[in-house]
DNA sequence: TTAATTCTGGTACTCAAATACCGAAATAGG
DNA sequence: CCTATTTCGGTATTTGAGTACCAGAATTAA
């Protein structure tokens, strides 16, 4: 079984976890509560949320009451950021053979995949986690 | 780096090692032959044209002389064939949350993953081997 | 200052996909 | 037949993502 759009479960949990996040603004929310909510390993979301901060898309605090809030407002965070952070850098035209000297002088792909990777681009540009406070 | 779409290598090698046989209709071709061209391991280009040869898509030939041969027009082979055979079964709408309790109602990705993935089974869909014929 | 809580960051483990290897079976030609 | 060639199919190895673990640092409250 194969998904065609290669959106990995940390980047997904990321987006759910932002989005929760999101909804307690400007409150602080800490791992274990989000992990609990998404049914997800808090080692695991413990661990992309820490990349997150570190990016600077998310303020950490420690210790008793700590937790993670948001450091910009909600309609300056999209999806696509999240998973930039997450996943690394975007590749927009991919055919995978591009790199070993492909015999085909025009790529076989045409401009199909960079089309097509533009339009996932801008969807993911396109949600964001104000779509979630309501 | 992360490719937005799902491509991988195998499918790719699939796509261009048949597009080679394609040209060279109805000539057999070996796996040999089409490796040195894409510049690729022969060993998986064989085992990815194993798989092509069990599903139909070619027909296979043992022994000196021996090789590949599509078994269907070039009209009728796309790349969702092919990558359906690399691939296995396709997923249409996924998030990756979708099995573990997801504790939000509406999927937070609205309908954009249906959408693109759609979208993406359309231009494979279009992808043709008569489009590297003459 | 002490204890409890929470993030941090390094590391280790797990698992499946991708890739590589190799002996066996089939075929063509001499 | 015999040999060289080529695919077949099972298996082994590699790789990377995903996941888990743990000791350490920071912070709060008592």
């Amino acid at each position: 079984m194969s998904h065609l759009i290669n959106i990995s479960e940390a980047a997904s949990l990321a987006l759910h976890g932002l989005a929760i996040v999101a909804q307690k603004n400007p409150e602080k929310v800490n791992a274990k509560y989000i992990a609990e909510k998404l049914n997800a390993s808090e080692a695991h979301l413990a661990k992309i949320f820490q990349r997150l901060s570190k990016s600077g898309l998310i303020k950490s605090f420690r210790g008793p009451t700590g937790g993670f809030v948001l450091n910009k407002p909600v309609e300056e965070i999209s999806f696509l950021d999240i998973y930039e952070i997450v996943e690394s850098k975007i590749i927009i035209n991919d055919c995978p053979l591009h790199k070993t000297g492909c015999p085909f002088e025009n790529c076989i792909f045409g401009d199909a995949l960079k089309n097509i990777s533009q339009s996932i681009y801008q969807t993911f540009k396109n949600i964001k986690l104000s779509d979630f406070t309501e």
